[in-house]
DNA sequence: CGAAATCCGAGTTAAACACTTGGGATTGGA
DNA sequence: TCCAATCCCAAGTGTTTAACTCGGATTTCG
């Protein structure tokens, strides 16, 4: 049950964008600085954001990336799905997909899966790019336990 | 953000214990072919419980294993820790430890991982054995989206 | 005794992860 | 105009993990 590093990095990359939405293109070179994640696996990471329609890429000198939508826009569960796949901790429980097990009646296990499934996507869909912006300016929108973790 | 077959079969096979529970020992072979799960994997799983208290063996002939506590006092929560380790996604939000990332006052995303980790936390740790039992014999005890889902 | 079972450590194969490398294409500014 | 900054892309690489298998030892019921 961990997530990789393309979604670690991602959102940090993302997050990163958020914060300095409005200033125009920002460098991968500075993203890679500023949160410590190698260059050209940054690229990589970046390249499935892009394709998937949440930043803009403006290529040359003084280019960068720009997030395409408001950070309000742009959800934890967006970014995560884009970088992690599904987030369904098994494969029968995925979003999209009719394929039961072959022994679906019996599979009380996929009840359990489902709700695992369904709590984690609460709290991804829930959680957007300008809460996390919130969160670090200290309005501490995110609460964790009834408190602000930061 | 897979679950691994330990956690999957492992769990499959607490569940067929909790079943045949007070029918006194029930070999793997017989869980390995209910369930059908291999049976020398099987055993690298049952031996993990079994260090974890949550089975008792039985060697020799006519042995097996028998849960060592009714299934309404092992939940779900219990049983993938054993398997899969901690459930967080990502180490730094571990239950137990307090090695915070280096930039931890700048972790705004540890808040987003926190908060899943807590989600998931709760799920599982709601859900006991005998819950799942009492889903199988259509009692619904789990529901899904307000709805029983088996 | 012998078959049924648990126990145990090691070996194996394949896939996934976490990157790196080596280029190519675009573009702003000196 | 040309160079450096930047994005773009495909492929390659080393490490780790997953998901098993295998061989054999030990225990115990009948």
């Amino acid at each position: 049950m961990r997530l990789s590093t393309k979604g670690r990095y991602g959102l940090k990359a993302m997050f990163d964008l958020a914060l300095h939405y409005g200033q125009g293109p920002i460098s991968l070179a500075s993203i890679s600085e500023r949160q410590d994640i190698s260059l050209s696996y940054l690229e990589q990471l970046i390249a499935s954001l892009r394709k998937s329609g949440y930043v803009n890429s403006i290529r040359g000198a003084q280019g960068g990336y720009v997030l395409k939508v408001e950070p309000d826009g742009i959800t934890v569960g967006d970014i995560l799905i884009v970088l992690e796949g599904q987030l369904a901790p098994v494969s029968c429980v995925k979003n999209d997909d009719e394929e039961h097990c072959k022994k679906s009646g019996e599979c009380v296990t996929r009840a359990v899966w489902q709700k695992i499934h369904n709590s984690i996507s609460e709290v991804v869909d829930s959680i957007t790019l300008q809460d996390m912006i919130n969160d670090y300016n200290g309005t501490t929108d995110i609460k964790v336990n009834g408190k602000g973790v930061l």
